[in-house]
RNA sequence: GCCCCCAUCGUCUAGCGGCCUAGGACACCGGCCUUUCACGCCGGCAGCACGGGUUCGAAUCCCGUUGGGGGUGCCA
């Protein structure tokens, strides 16, 4: 199995953003090519010239760098061997295993329709002996009997009878070639030696294998069909209804090391159970027969746990470094840094950071209704609290850590918020002065937020608080 | 309709005939820790779709049923 000179692809069409279902095809394949050190190929299909843009190539080549998957070789375009397609195409028409069709999909239809068969091809150009127009196109000639299987590395032995299996499409009466043709062929001129991809190209693959034997390309050596990625719908991903753009994932504040490693988890897992590790160990532990046949369902919040796990992992220099992006400038940045650790293992995405050192900027301070209510309203004492810390924190002369915590808890005692025994609460003591320093009722550990905030706005906030009470 | 595939806790998975009174992770629910939140720790809830076989023995093999999904384009 672990040939050396394996050769995968990565196959993308250009008619959508990369999204994560595409990611963890090109990621398995990746995978194994590494692990075998074989080759991983890069190959744009744009055969559908209707569908297909450049800035969707460059958002797929962008995705693909920023998760790290990364290949060998130049990229293949489809659209540069439009000429041996089409040159394929016509040898099976001379062969007699192809024929031209002006069936279109609406008569094709109508058709089927009308004798109350199954829908689809029905060979009706097989013996009209049409000529080539602009309004032919040419369709393969299928067997009427026999079978066609192949072995998967995920599914086993799968086969279809050739008699279920329509004359299909090569080229359209355009002269582009379409998709079964292009991807059968390339795969044989690129010498690829795994064909790793969905599960919804199974159908496809007899077709495929149909193709290239009348073409005399020989076959691939093996075939791995991955499970479908499914909504909550259990349904295949959809670009259009289902947030899944990988591009959209690195926006939010996700690191691509942790969707890499969560995009390992479906339809794959270690048999030690020991989910996250780094990829070197994930190399060296994948095996295409190891893939899972059934769906999987991406599941953002376990991905925001692996992100979360990712993150706190991270020297506290290099949270601080990669989260710049997500920041909305200098000033952002400065008053993370104060309190870096602290915001660090309580952020799931980058995209958390900055609600969460808000009160650390200049400029009036609007506590949310929620917090204020339950902090100033329902907690305990809060007018005198917030009086008694004030003054309590007038006094510190030493604005630090210790000397804060020492004032606020003898605040709590003069302003009655106290256990049985008469000492300070500083869990419902907290909570009015945080709301009138931070707005908020959670938030990093409080004396060190007000240690960062400096006595002076700490002050004022508490007086602005005092105001409204 | 026809063809193909799939079926272990809510979710992702381990399991590849005896180690399984089915393990881990996410989520959820308790508790501990604790200046809120979070982290961490401890505990709990919860699953082999169903029915037949094969076998001394089945979550694991076979068949069927049911359920789900994919394909069925001059899309890829």
């Amino acid at each position: 199995m672990t040939s050396a000179n394996s050769r995968l692809r990565f196959a993308p069409s250009p008619t959508g953003f990369l999204h994560v279902g595409n990611a963890r095809a090109a990621l398995f394949n990746w995978l194994e090519a590494r692990r075998t050190g074989g080759e991983m190929r890069l190959r744009v299909e744009d055969t559908d010239r209707e569908r297909s843009s450049s800035e969707l190539v460059e958002n797929i080549l962008t995705s693909l760098r920023w998760l790290g998957l990364d290949w060998d070789g130049e990229i293949v375009v489809q659209a540069d061997n439009l000429q041996a397609h089409r040159e394929a195409a016509l040898s099976l028409l001379d062969q007699g295993r192809a024929y031209w069709c002006d069936c279109v999909s609406e008569a094709v239809q109508a058709r089927a329709k009308a004798r109350g068969g199954p829908p689809g091809y029905d060979g009706f150009c097989r013996t009209r002996g049409l000529a080539r127009s602009d309004a032919t196109a040419l369709r393969f000639r299928t067997p009427d009997d026999g079978v066609t299987g192949f072995t998967d590395l995920v599914r086993g032995e799968v086969s279809f009878e050739n008699k279920t299996i329509e004359d299909f499409v090569l080229l359209r009466s355009t002269g582009m070639p379409m998709f079964l043709l292009s991807n059968a062929y390339d795969d044989a001129a690129m010498g690829i030696t795994h064909v790793v991809r969905g599960e919804d190209h199974v159908p496809g693959t007899p077709k495929y294998l149909l193709l290239r034997d009348a073409l005399g390309l020989g076959r691939p050596e093996v075939f791995a069909h991955l499970p479908m990625l499914v909504n909550e719908g259990r349904k295949k991903l959809s670009k259009r209804k289902d947030a899944v753009s990988v591009a959209d994932f690195a926006a939010q504040g996700y690191l691509p090391e942790a969707m890499v490693n969560y995009l390992a988890l479906l339809g794959w897992g270690p048999s030690d159970g020991i989910e996250i590790r780094p990829l070197a160990e994930i190399i060296e532990q994948f095996r295409l027969e190891d893939v899972t046949p059934s769906p999987a369902f991406f599941d953002v919040k376990k991905l925001q746990h692996i992100n979360a796990e990712y993150l706190r992992a991270l020297p506290v220099d290099e949270f601080i470094e990669r989260a710049r992006p997500f920041l909305s400038g200098p000033e952002v940045e400065a008053v993370l840094t104060t309190i870096a650790p602290l915001i660090q293992e309580r952020v799931r995405l980058f995209t958390e950071i900055e609600p969460m050192v808000a009160f650390l900027l200049d400029g009036p301070l609007t506590p949310d209704d929620a917090s204020w209510d339950k902090a100033m309203v329902k907690g305990i004492n809060a007018r005198e609290m917030v009086d008694a810390a004030i003054a309590g924190l007038t006094q510190v002369t030493e604005w630090e850590v210790e000397p804060i915590r020492a004032a606020v808890e003898a605040a709590a005692v003069s302003a009655g918020v106290v256990n049985a025994q008469g000492e300070a609460q500083l869990s419902k003591a907290q909570g009015p002065v945080r709301v009138a320093t931070t707005g908020r009722s959670v938030g990093p550990p409080l004396f060190e937020s007000l240690a960062a905030l400096g006595q002076t706005r700490t002050l004022d906030r508490l007086r602005a608080a005092r105001a409204r009470l």
